[in-house]
RNA sequence: CGGGGCGUGGCGCAGCCCGGUUAGCGCGCCUGCUUUGGGAGCAGGAAGUCGGAGGUUCAAAUCCUCUCGCCCCGACCA
């Protein structure tokens, strides 16, 4: 391509809305676009590495035997409704209505389309296993899009569904696509991590999601140096009681007006937020359930959500906090509080002389005693596991880091055929739901990804497998006959080779050319001047190590080609 | 949804508090000449209903009300 008939609008000054290296480098690169908020158009440059990862995803897809198909973005409500994710889902779906009142769905997920086209027309278990992929552009109203393409409203992913006789057989695929996800992601050079992850809305038993280690990732995984890794919804760990070594002393309340927070409370009764025990109200399928923990940490909804055994915990509203607890928000508390569940965390446990809230407005309890003063239904690990933890495994520190969440598999189980009637015929005659996985990758959150770790200050420094081109050539000055006459005639030999090659001849002064060579970060850059073709040379530069050499002109072609195989 | 910030030529910003000629600056863009190895120089030029609507006023980018969009933080952690 020559850059004079391309659209590659590059900008020197970061956009005022971005915030991430890969969201400014994307703006500034002239990758993208951004519409609306969430919404991006992907231009050329960005449309190319695009579809060089989706290239690489199909390779390694179809390498396992996965079928691609291509489903449609809109579906019907009754669909979602089947399997109850309609209302299960929540403002994410993104809903649309036609002319005629009927409700749709844009998809932010197959499953329910995927199913309803598997029962349909799978009748045998001789028909089985099968795994059906597609890429394809998803929807999710996200309650906040960030970071550019990293969290979007309209973003591409490949997703694959798998559809088994027995958990066996998922056990198998599900270690293949976890394979072919690392296959991909070492193609794409990118420094990763699959991590044991929560199943969330997507639902089933079993789940991993790889990470891309960035510290611009929203996501936050804790790791262990015995291997033990697991996003922070999922994972578990040891919590160090904390005791004070106190003799039980005599449970009274005092005044705490106004102080609703932890901190508020510890500040203003001088006292450590770990000697408090906080109580959260939930809803769980519609009751309310009070929740301890210590107050120096968190709750993890996912593993309170699994402790319940419920799919969806949320806080419970202020209203019926205070029905529940007779105080308003922020003074509810453990004692005496009756006709409802209490789930306590371990770290809750040990504790001797706590604060807790005193379930009547402006009032806290002192000395309480867990056992003593209030009797848990249950004591439950439902902490937030945190850096310094002990690992479950082998009870060494847990560490943490940041990463980006690029894709994650769950072992569905029958939890979509179930609800929506997809069975099979097994060996005996009878009938039975299909056993199902699900694998999906986000294909435009890699290309961000794929930033984050191959960038400096002057842009971006691709790795050739996913660079829009692999080799720039750079006409120093085209108004010089020989130049521009050297760097035609190397270009042209570059294509003939079937070589993808960016032809910078523009005319341009040498350090806009510069400048903009490095920005959009082509692994190999071949220099043409005056300079060099004196020496009888071209120079090439790798963009990603600085590594220059002097590559006579004579034969240049077939050496420039023999440089681009050899690049990372 | 709550809090905060920002909307001024294509991009990045100033001006607004304290209303008052033709609304500035840098980059980019166009024309010409010069220049050509790390974001060139000179000269000339085009381009903005100051997000939108309403209001106050002799006069509004500037003050008031409403509204739309974008960004950041938080979203029931008691």
């Amino acid at each position: 391509m020559r850059w004079s008939k391309a659209l590659i609008p590059t900008h020197k000054e970061d956009p005022s809305d971005a915030e991430t290296t890969s969201h400014k480098l994307m703006i500034r690169a002239g990758l993208m676009r951004k519409l609306t908020s969430g919404v991006y158009s992907y231009l050329p440059l960005g449309w190319r590495t695009i579809r060089k990862v989706e290239t690489i995803v199909r390779e390694e897809m179809d390498h396992t035997g996965a079928q691609e198909i291509h489903m449609p973005v809109l579906s019907p409500a009754e669909l979602w409704k089947e399997t109850g994710r309609w209302d299960v889902y929540g403002a994410e779906l993104w809903r649309v209505r036609d002319r005629n009142g009927r409700d749709f769905a844009l998809g932010p997920t197959h499953e329910e389309v995927v199913t309803d086209i598997v029962r349909n027309e799978i009748r045998s278990y001789r028909e089985l296993p099968f795994n059906l992929y597609q890429i394809q552009t998803k929807f999710r109203d996200e309650i906040r899009p960030r970071f550019g393409v990293v969290r979007a409203r309209e973003f591409m992913m490949k997703d694959a569904y798998s559809f088994h006789r027995d958990e066996d057989s998922l056990d198998e695929t599900y270690r293949i696509m976890c394979d072919a996800y690392s296959r991909i992601f070492d193609r794409c050079s990118l420094t990763y991590r699959p991590v044991e992850a929560a199943t969330g809305a997507i639902g089933g038993s079993h789940s991993h999601e790889f990470m891309v280690l960035s510290d611009t990732g929203e996501s936050e995984v804790i790791v262990c140096d015995c291997g033990y890794a697991a996003t922070d919804e999922r994972a578990e760990g040891k919590v160090a009681p904390m005791t004070s070594g106190e003799e039980p002393g005599e449970m009274k309340p005092v005044d705490t007006p106004g102080m609703k927070t932890i901190e508020e409370v510890s500040e203003f009764l001088g006292v450590e937020p770990w000697r408090l025990v906080k109580t959260i109200v939930y809803e769980v399928d519609g009751r309310p359930v009070a929740v301890l923990v210590r107050g120096d940490r968190e709750i993890n909804e996912s593993k309170l959500a699994a402790a319940l055994g419920s799919e969806v915990v949320e806080p419970a509203s202020p209203e019926v906090i205070e029905r529940t607890t007779g105080a308003p928000v922020g003074f509810a508390g453990p004692v005496g509080l009756d006709g409802i569940e209490i789930i306590a965390d371990h770290s809750v446990e040990p504790m001797a002389n706590i604060v807790v809230g005193g379930n009547r407005a402006d009032v806290h309890m002192t000395n309480v005693c867990p056992g003593r003063d209030f009797e848990p239904n249950a004591y439950r690990d439902v902490v937030l596991v945190r850096r310094g933890d002990a690992c479950p495994r082998c009870g060494g520190p847990l560490d943490s880091f940041r990463g980006i969440e690029v894709s994650q598999a769950f072992k569905l189980g029958t939890k979509y055929s179930e609800s929506m009637n997809a069975t099979f015929l097994d060996e005996d005659g009878t009938a039975k739901p299909l056993i199902m996985g699900c694998y999906g990758l986000g294909v435009t959150r890699t290309v961000a990804a794929i930033i984050e770790q191959h960038n400096d200050e002057n842009g971006i420094a691709w790795p050739k497998a996913v660079a829009p081109y692999s080799v720039e050539i750079l006409a120093v000055n085209v108004k010089s006959e020989d130049v521009r006459n050297l760097a035609d005639w190397l270009y042209r030999e570059l294509c003939d080779r079937r070589i993808d090659a960016l032809y910078d001849d523009r005319n341009e002064s040498p350090g806009v050319k510069f400048k903009d060579a490095d920005l959009v970060g082509m692994p190999l850059r071949i220099t043409v001047g005056d300079r060099g073709i004196k020496k009888g040379i071209v120079e090439a530069r790798v963009r990603a190590t600085g590594e220059e050499s002097e590559v006579p002109i004579e034969g240049a072609p077939d050496r420039i080609a023999k440089i681009v195989e050899t690049l990372p």
